[in-house]
DNA sequence: AATTATCAAAATATATGATATATTTTATTT
DNA sequence: AAATAAAATATATCATATATTTTGATAATT
């Protein structure tokens, strides 16, 4: 893997993890030292950040960490919604045997890593993983790469608000979830995972660190 | 306007136009000739066109124009649909007068240039740019940000194919639009949407270049 | 004879450090 | 306190060095 892509993955993960802060400066010569790259690498990876979406870059003025907001957590929030009830309602159509094993795939990892944060704790990167990758497997049959590429974005900076594990309420859903699935259920399955998205906005707003 | 950005706009409206070819290789060399510009601003460039989508990075191979497919031709136009329907329920109902004064504007300047059409032929860049900002004009109320830029780079993709000017049945679309959103009436306007993209659709496939 | 494998040279891409340009801060003067 | 100039800091661009991939020639294998 190029030095590019190793620190685009870690300077991505930092901002949506919160290791860097919302609406924190991006120095390019203390990141260098940080991250052992130079401005050059450095730049062509902020520039790819901010066309994500996932850092803010102010023409001659250097970059930023895109800030957060109450406002952006209700866009994405929707934006999530919109997106994935319709790749649901296409994968859902489309969706064979193969994609029933992916699914069930992707939700027995997910599952297991929720039972094991009772006792070993919460490892949000890899919670986000196991969770990115189930709800992608769900819409994985949409039929249209354009749609999931869109929603893993939205997804990951959705992701930004979503770093506090929320117990079992989740882990209901997501089974719920999966029984929907594999009975082909699009409408309880919109829902199941409405209700996942907002009571999860709900409790990012019950925190109060945003504004 | 930086070195770095006006070489974004100018390669990112030749992909677009088709002035790099589709899958055509971008060799930093000669672009580098051909756009007055350094490796390294070049490189931020594409790697910014890159996480658009416009381009592909090949590790370590380099980058080229992001191809055209009939499939990807359907997708977008049924993500701009999804997007676009969902943007002008949403701000049709938020809108207001001032918002009422943009559709108005933003339809009149683009309704000039298709009739400036018949006399002094096309002009694809500037019947885009106009044709991008009614669309935007009728969504500009949705109250997301989210919605309206992941909608616009969606637009400015699925514009790769619709460079052929198509005649009155557009123009007349345009108007109908014009005055469902004047009457708030959603459902007409998500119909006339459909067609309005679906007919673009099935124009782009008439031509046969594509495969 | 045709195909595959090996290797060196050329072409190309990636990464770096240095320089030029712009912005912000500080100090000085009005 | 406001305005301006100088210094300090940071960013943007460039030229070059390093690493990778591709190409083409030769040798080995089927």
């Amino acid at each position: 893997m190029s030095a590019g892509d190793s620190g685009y993955q870690r300077i991505r993960s930092d901002i949506i993890f919160g290791v860097l802060n919302p609406s924190g400066r991006l120095k390019l010569d203390s990141m260098k030292e940080d991250y052992g790259l130079s401005v050059s690498t450095l730049r062509e990876i902020l520039n790819r950040l901010a066309s994500e979406g996932f850092v803010v870059a102010e023409g001659q003025r250097g970059f930023e960490v895109a800030p957060v907001s109450i406002q952006n957590l209700r866009e994405l929030a929707q934006l999530r919604i919109l997106l994935e009830h319709h790749a649901m309602s296409e994968s859902f159509r489309a969706g064979d045997m193969e994609w029933e094993g992916r699914v069930v795939s992707a939700h027995h990892k997910l599952a297991a890593t929720e039972r094991a944060i009772l006792t070993a704790g919460d490892d949000p990167e890899l919670r986000k993983r196991y969770d990115g990758e189930f709800h992608q497997a769900l819409i994985s049959s949409c039929g249209s790469r354009e749609l999931m590429q869109t929603h893993s974005v939205v997804f990951d900076k959705y992701f930004r608000y979503a770093l506090q594990y929320r117990g079992s309420a989740t882990v209901a859903q997501h089974q719920a979830l999966l029984d929907c699935a594999l009975k082909r259920d699009t409408a309880g399955a919109k829902s199941i995972l409405t209700d996942h998205i907002n009571s999860c906005v709900a409790h990012a707003l019950s925190i109060g660190t945003l504004k």
